[in-house]
DNA sequence: TGCGGGAGGTTTTTT
DNA sequence: ACCTCCCGCA
């Protein structure tokens, strides 16, 4: 790895304190106090580099590295802590036990959920699976056929979930957040419940359940939490802001008496709310634990000074003041850039153009990243870049075992490890030609029900269309089950049945997804145990990475939440136009806060190289061009802070103007020129927001028409309110 | 029941 | 461009 500050220092750590500007008494409070320890670090000041020295130390002290507990929230973050703290002592520092909060989780509840009655052998559902059962709940229930505006199954699930981690109830969220759907309020209660109620029937625990379950072992059963207390006598938590109640408690519950707990994190840097994080768990964190000893770490190690600058004025305009201003001592007088393309293939081209000449100034293409607020804000910009065959990276959006032949796939295993895993089951029957949805609920109802699912299946009175198949998936299930369970052994056994219908099912892309199972046969290999697999897959999905390009320098687009925690030479954040970032539907008050201090996040990742860009012209779904400005965050920026880039419109760019403060303001809406009734005749179309395009039928005396509107028959409007444009 | 075609409506972010 | 719903037909 290059650059990695940590390999030239192994041995020297108190040069390496030096060097990086943690100054003694810090070192000495990060590294040695007993009792609780809070660091609030800004951005780029070496957050987790703390938590490093710590492990590193207490290791080097004697302490038994199996009796310290690291919590990340991916397990990439907490597997680089580790061997980064290795480094540090010249040793591997692997029995460290460290991960993410869901994998602990689930290994603790496998082990100890016999004391809260659990069946060790529940499967994991990651989100889509959570809306398939939403969607199979709404559905049966009834709802959402006539109303158009029920909520869909995806907030459904946040709701739900959002409830739980923010430990509300329903109405309370609904109430607040989704203040709309009020009158939905008794159906959605019910779609919980029902949904609540499914999982237990069929051995399914979402994410959230894991914290919860967990929390309720550690509440009610004495001895298993003194089991686990006594077991970790020291527990680090990494990006602390994103922690949500059920998080912090656990922290608290399986801390022991000394509480040797230290948590790091940076107040400006939650951008998880949606999904409970709550960052006065920061604020709470000496309460909870008390005589707590507080760190902050202000001086900044990333970026440049303008950089700097630029991000500090983000963070400042915010409507909550937050206590730090970051430093930093590294120079440079390199503006970041600001560029506002005519439209969407404009501001691709800029950054296409703008990362061919950074690559041949001599940046790696892995030191460049693109970032944006949602994923498919990239898609113009990955046609400009294949088309310019540079290779990328994509992280964020659907990760490899969320395409559906992966689902398929892994439906296979997980109906072994959890034969009531109807969900599974349900996936594998709809494959069979004939069976549909309705006969594939029959059977998984069946088969749910059931003590011993072979002999149920074997014995199942299947239809003559559909017979044949289902032998042969019987079959399947039958050699499966008497396999050797080693991972790879099955994996062929279930491809041989299922690339027949594979082929049937993706027939006109099936070469292109048949790579992803090439992949994951390499992946079923790596594992000892079937479980393991399957939790992992659900945990912690596998990127999807194509094997020949692998090991080569790629650059890296990614959504801004999946960037967090990496740094970049070079950064370009696209997709800043109003509509955009923030996200349409972010209200004012904290969602408003939490989408600036996403862009907080997106530029803090830049070290030398900052380009904010936006497109001017959006294209709605139905195909028509929005005009649009800057977002608001850029707006309200102070002048001087960045230097503006304008498009030429004609190629060539780079043509450089000092910001006006005019083009700075925030975009006014474009006057349209007030239509007369002359400008009506009979037969012509029209376009209204609302009723959609129409023909005038006739012109009255007055200032009204007659319009007959394709979709919702004749209307009599007044030109002067209805916004009517001439097609 | 299952399936194919066509229309219509939709899209945050993630462990 | 993608998913879902609805309809008519086998």
């Amino acid at each position: 790895m290059n650059g990695d500050p940590f390999s030239a220092v192994a041995d020297k750590h108190s040069e390496f304190v030096d060097l990086q500007g943690l100054n003694k008494p810090q070192y000495e409070a990060v590294t040695t106090t007993e009792g609780p320890v809070l660091v609030i670090a800004g951005a780029g000041s070496g957050k987790t580099r703390t938590l490093v020295y710590r492990v590193a130390h207490l290791v080097d002290k004697g302490v038994a590295p199996e009796s310290i507990l690291l919590l990340t929230f991916t397990r990439k973050a907490s597997q680089e802590m580790l061997w980064r703290a290795g480094r540090l002592l010249n040793e591997t520092c692997s029995r460290v036990v460290g991960g993410t909060f869901h994998g602990i989780a689930n290994l603790l509840l496998r082990r100890y959920g016999s004391h809260l009655g659990f069946d060790s052998s529940f499967s994991i559902i990651d989100r889509a699976d959570a809306e398939g059962i939403v969607n199979l709940l709404k559905s049966s229930l009834g709802l959402g056929k006539k109303e158009k505006r029920f909520p869909s199954k995806r907030v459904v699930v946040n709701m739900i979930s959002g409830a739980v981690n923010k430990s509300m109830n329903l109405e309370t969220l609904v109430q607040e957040q989704y203040g709309h759907l009020l009158d939905h309020l008794e159906d959605i209660e019910k779609l919980r419940r029902h949904y609540h109620d499914f999982k237990l029937d069929h051995g399914l625990m979402d994410y959230d359940d894991l914290l919860v379950n967990l929390r309720r072992l550690l509440e009610e059963s004495p001895e298993v939490q003194q089991t686990i207390a006594g077991r970790f006598s020291y527990i680090m938590v990494d990006e602390y802001q994103d922690t949500n109640l059920i998080q912090a408690d656990i922290v608290r519950l399986a801390a022991n008496e000394s509480k040797n707990v230290m948590v790091v994190g940076d107040d400006s840097q939650s951008i998880y709310s949606f999904r409970g994080a709550d960052f006065y768990n920061i604020m709470r964190f000496p309460k909870d634990f008390g005589d707590t000893r507080v760190i902050k770490l202000e001086e900044n190690y990333r970026s440049t000074q303008p950089i700097l600058s630029l991000t500090n004025n983000i963070i400042e305009n915010a409507a909550e003041k937050y206590t730090k201003t970051l430093f930093t001592s590294i120079e440079g007088d390199w503006l970041p850039k600001l560029f506002g393309g005519r439209d969407e293939l404009e501001e691709a081209s800029f950054i296409v153009q703008t990362i061919k000449k950074l690559i041949q100034q001599g940046v790696e293409p892995a030191n460049i990243a693109v970032l944006f607020r949602s994923s498919f804000h990239s898609y113009k910009l990955e046609i400009e870049l294949t088309a310019d065959r540079i290779e990328y990276e994509k992280r964020g959006g659907l990760k490899l075992t969320e395409s559906a032949h992966m689902k398929d796939m892994i439906a296979f295993f997980r109906v072994l490890t959890n034969p009531q895993d109807t969900l599974s089951w349900n996936r594998i029957l709809l494959q069979l030609e004939k069976v549909g949805p309705a006969t594939a609920q029959k059977i998984s109802n069946t088969i749910a029900g059931a003590d011993d699912v072979l002999y149920t299946l074997q014995n199942y009175r299947a239809k003559t269309t559909w017979k044949e198949a289902f032998d042969r998936l019987v079959l399947l299930y039958e050699k499966l089950l008497g396999a050797e369970q080693k991972p790879g052994m099955l994996f062929e056994i279930a491809l041989h049945y299922y690339q027949p219908i594979f082929e049937r099912l993706y027939s006109d892309d099936y070469p292109k997804r048949q790579k992803d199972l090439d992949q994951l046969k390499g992946i079923m290999e790596g594992y000892e145990e079937l479980q393991s697999f399957i939790d992992d897959t659900a945990l912690d999905p596998p990127e999807q990475v194509n094997a020949e390009e692998s090991c080569m320098d790629r650059l890296v687009l990614s959504t801004i939440h999946s960037a967090k925690g990496l740094e970049f030479d070079a950064v370009f954040v696209m997709g800043l136009a109003d509509g955009r970032f923030p996200h349409a539907s972010a209200s004012y008050g904290e969602q408003w806060e939490e989408e600036r201090r996403l862009l907080y996040v997106a530029a803090t990742r830049a070290r030398k190289y900052l380009y904010l860009t936006y497109p001017r012209q959006l294209m709605t779904p139905d195909r028509q061009f929005r005009r649009t400005g800057m977002s608001p965050f850029l707006s309200e920026m102070s002048g001087g802070l960045f230097e503006r880039i304008n498009g030429t419109g004609a190629g060539g760019y780079g043509q450089r103007e000092q910001i006006s403060l005019e083009e700075a303001l925030p975009v006014r809406k474009k006057k349209t020129k007030k239509l007369q009734m002359e400008d009506f005749s009979v037969g012509c179309k029209v376009r209204h927001p609302f009723f959609g395009t129409g023909t005038v039928k006739k012109t009255s005396k007055g200032r009204s028409l007659d319009i007959y509107f394709d979709r919702h028959g004749l209307k009599t409007l007044h030109l002067d309110y209805a916004k009517l444009t001439i097609l």
